[in-house]
DNA sequence: TATTGTTATACTCTATAACTATA
DNA sequence: TATAGTTATAGAGTATAACAATA
């Protein structure tokens, strides 16, 4: 019944999107929370791994989150021992970000479960359908940006 | 630069979702304002004008929001004089929501912008390709949806 | 002048407990 | 006992303005 109610708006991208999304990222602080993670922290730690000294800007741009937002999450990360601030060499207001021997280890065993997370979540659809599913996402979100900066850009000159 | 950083979080489809949504979103919500509607009011707006007399638990149901967080939309809508509350002849608990006629002429005018907004937002998609999209995100999240049980139903038992 | 990190703040979305009136 | 709607509330997530230190 209730899958028939909302047919309409199952045509529509934005809609399916968000139904999906909220679906789809309780379940994925289920399986980080054992770790002490949540998302941004897990992703964040994923990137500083593979990124060593990259500073906060540079993280904040990578995953798309306010800059005054990213402090918090660091100072959490900070806390728990996950990674360290530094002053850069090469500019002193700026912090050279890197992953603690102890953040480096949750997060390659926090990907173990992330990777069979991602299995069972997209059960169902085959790898190659899962390639071309993230590619389109993709697609959408480049497509939503630029509409948001020609909108952007109208308002300031209107 | 910044493309490449989280390359290894762009395998993930819980990443990848919620990036296009982040993005999605906004911009919706932009062609959404001109019309005093937000999401959530618009896709109410849509279900009533074609399910009406349904009641508010019906709705929260449909569109997966908690019932006590519909209160305050149905308040708004109604207010705007978009929609009307009157007590079901059947439950004298429930109430009989559907739209008015500016509601009903409100919904038909934004949909023609979601309409344009969708063609703009699936740029370089094909229709069908868009067709597989919905239909693959909707496989997700069920998936998630019944990994979410799963793991209710371990806390309970545990 | 511009940028890095920061503080303060506010708004939206989401979730839960507990109440009332009906069933 | 259970359900419909409601109130109150709290926690995330997201966004902007403004500041000190440094470039």
């Amino acid at each position: 019944m209730s899958k028939l109610i909302d047919a309409q708006l199952r045509e529509l991208t934005g809609y399916t999107l968000r139904r999906a999304t909220t679906s789809v990222m309780p379940a994925v602080n289920r399986v980080l929370e054992p770790f002490g993670l949540r998302r941004i922290t897990y992703s964040s730690l994923v990137i500083v791994v593979r990124n060593p000294g990259l500073n906060q800007s540079q993280l904040a741009d990578a995953l798309a989150v306010e800059r005054p937002n990213l402090v918090q999450i660091v100072d959490e990360m900070e806390r728990d021992d996950l990674l360290s601030r530094e002053r850069s060499a090469f500019d002193r207001r700026a912090y050279a970000l890197s992953a603690t021997e102890k953040g480096a280890a949750l997060e390659g065993e926090a990907t173990k479960v992330i990777s069979a997370f991602e299995a069972a979540v997209t059960a169902g659809l085959s790898a190659e359908q899962v390639k071309t599913l993230h590619k389109n996402l993709e697609i959408i979100e480049a497509n939503a940006a630029k509409l948001e900066k020609a909108d952007e850009r109208q308002v300031q000159t209107s």
